[in-house]
DNA sequence: CGAATTTGACCTGCGC
DNA sequence: GCGCAGGTCAAATTCG
């Protein structure tokens, strides 16, 4: 079972374009039956594939890497000896590869310059859009034009995140503030969420009370208040104590599905049930459940049963462990934070500007089905497990005790994406993944970002981290609960936040 | 007997 | 302002 899920991972990271096109050593070695390697083949072959401009700019750099003096001594180096040696062939490898790197580098960069001057464009369209919108404010019904211009503020703040250097640093890894670790942690932690978040939707209208503002919590993250909701502040400070106040929506949520008849799926952690209440819309009563693997662990998590299928498990996480997490756990938290920094590649959108291409381009082995919905008050993703070709590959251990699998290499349906809009939005059209709907700006920016190679690797280099030091502890995952065992080192790791629809 | 779970009360945010 | 729903607390209860 754990061969397999580290076969599991393995695949997965070898599933993108990345690696490909970062390591001609793993080019050659990479054995993908998924995805025939024929750009890789192409780049040695010839460069006949090439547009004029690009044969000459291969040509220009071939003759510049014979001819210039790199002080490195590379075609010396056996222009002396005798025999033919390793090192001759080496070297003239490289020597070949370099102008194909070079090559895909300025193919690379046209490519982010063409993806630049549509954003642009975009953006200035919907500018022009926002103020006609804004126009016509002096007509129409104030709800209309308030959804309307929540609408057009989302796509335009959509456009500035992915234009805004910080933005796109925050998909990647938790600020080094919210970490308690040094460990560069890939997660999409509530911090950066919020940081996404609170960008993009300033929203004057919503303050917090001054005598609202707690100065400080327990290590616990109870507090002296009770009751305090996910977008209170109180509760906010729990999962980052360093997000102003202001911001009433900073958590995205991951969500679960996954068939089981037990009443809970084993994700590694350690868990205590702090209550239990009847949702509305589901006879199935939702349970919640605090992270109990270290004092002051802030992540919880609700589980309910699905109102439409019984045997539909929905476990939804939320929060950042603030503890090394065993790995079981280091599993789930990587898996479903590459899912959340997918989630937020596409995300921060309005309601049509949702696409699936990238998610799909990006995530080969999910055939991906997502919804948007304006329902659910924090960014939400949902991996789908219940329509897996074989859902039971996925279970470690007992049936009845399935375990957290790794959703990017077997779900079918990946991901449901109720993003958040103005809380009085009307409800949005749910779009479906995998169905083509109008091409907009934010479409082309995520696809143009998802299948980016750079974010990709950067993705992928910050799981394989996590995965690296999984694999060397493969011998002391635990199960349920477990701690990993004394002395196991344990990633320190932080979850990425989830939830329920 | 300590730990975990259950369950009713309480708090907060939101919509009307 | 009121009611509803979601979320949390903590006393009571159950379990090992």
């Amino acid at each position: 079972m754990e061969n397999q899920q580290q076969r599991r991972e393995f695949t997965f990271l070898h599933s993108g374009d990345f690696l490909r096109r970062n390591s001609n050593r793993v080019v050659e070695n990479s054995v993908d039956h998924d995805k025939p390697p024929i750009k890789e083949v192409d780049f040695f072959s010839s460069n006949n594939h090439l547009p004029d401009h690009q044969k000459r700019k291969y040509e220009s750099l071939t003759q510049f890497d014979s001819s210039i003096n790199t002080g490195l001594d590379l075609l010396s180096s056996s222009s002396g000896n005798p025999s033919k040696t390793a090192n001759d062939e080496k070297s003239n490898t490289e020597r070949s590869t370099l102008p194909v790197e070079l090559d895909r580098l300025n193919e690379e960069n046209r490519k982010l310059r063409n993806s630049l001057g549509q954003i642009t464009k975009s953006y200035n369209e919907l500018q022009g859009q926002l103020i006609l919108a804004m126009q016509k404010q002096a007509h129409g019904s104030p709800r209309e034009q308030k959804a309307e211009l929540n609408d057009m503020s989302s796509l335009i703040m959509s456009a500035q995140q992915f234009m805004d250097p910080r933005s796109s640093a925050a998909l990647n890894v938790n600020e080094p503030s919210i970490s308690n670790n040094e460990t560069q942690e890939l997660s999409i932690s509530p911090a950066n969420t919020s940081e996404i978040m609170s960008k993009e939707r300033e929203r004057p209208m919503i303050k917090i009370p001054a005598g609202k503002q707690i100065s400080s919590e327990d290590s616990c993250g109870k507090t002296s208040q009770r009751g305090a909701s996910p977008k209170s502040p109180k509760f906010d400070q729990t999962m980052n104590e360093e997000q102003a106040p202001e911001a009433p929506f900073r958590k995205a949520r991951v969500s679960v599905r996954a068939r089981s008849e037990a009443p809970l799926i084993s994700d590694g952690c350690q868990w205590r049930k702090y209550g239990q209440k009847m949702a509305k819309g589901n006879p199935c009563p939702r349970a919640y459940y605090r992270c109990t693997m270290a004092v002051g662990c802030p992540v919880r998590k609700q589980v309910q049963r699905s109102a439409e299928d019984r045997t539909i498990l929905i476990t939804t996480y939320e929060g950042n462990h603030n503890h090394p997490l065993p790995p079981a756990a280091t599993a789930m938290a990587s898996t479903t934070s590459a899912a959340a920094a997918m989630l937020l590649s596409g995300s921060t959108t309005s309601k049509d500007a949702i696409t699936t291409s990238g998610f799909t381009n990006s995530l080969p082995y999910a055939s991906t089905m997502a919804t948007l919905s304006a329902s659910a008050p924090f960014p939400t993703i949902t991996l789908d497990l219940t329509h897996s070709p074989n859902p039971m590959q996925f279970l470690r251990g007992p049936p009845s005790t399935p375990t957290f699998p790794l959703p990017f290499h077997g779900c079918q349906q990946l991901i449901r994406h109720p993003m958040y809009l103005a809380p009085k939005l009307p409800t949005v059209p749910a779009l479906q993944f995998g169905q083509q709907q109008h091409p907009s700006m934010v479409e082309t920016v995520t696809a143009a970002i998802t299948s980016d190679p750079n974010f990709t690797a950067a993705l992928a280099a910050a799981i394989s981290t996590i995965m690296g030091t999984q694999k060397s502890n493969d011998g002391n995952n635990s199960n349920v609960g477990g701690n990993g065992g004394p002395g196991s080192p344990q990633l320190p790791q932080s979850c990425t936040t989830f939830s329920t629809n």
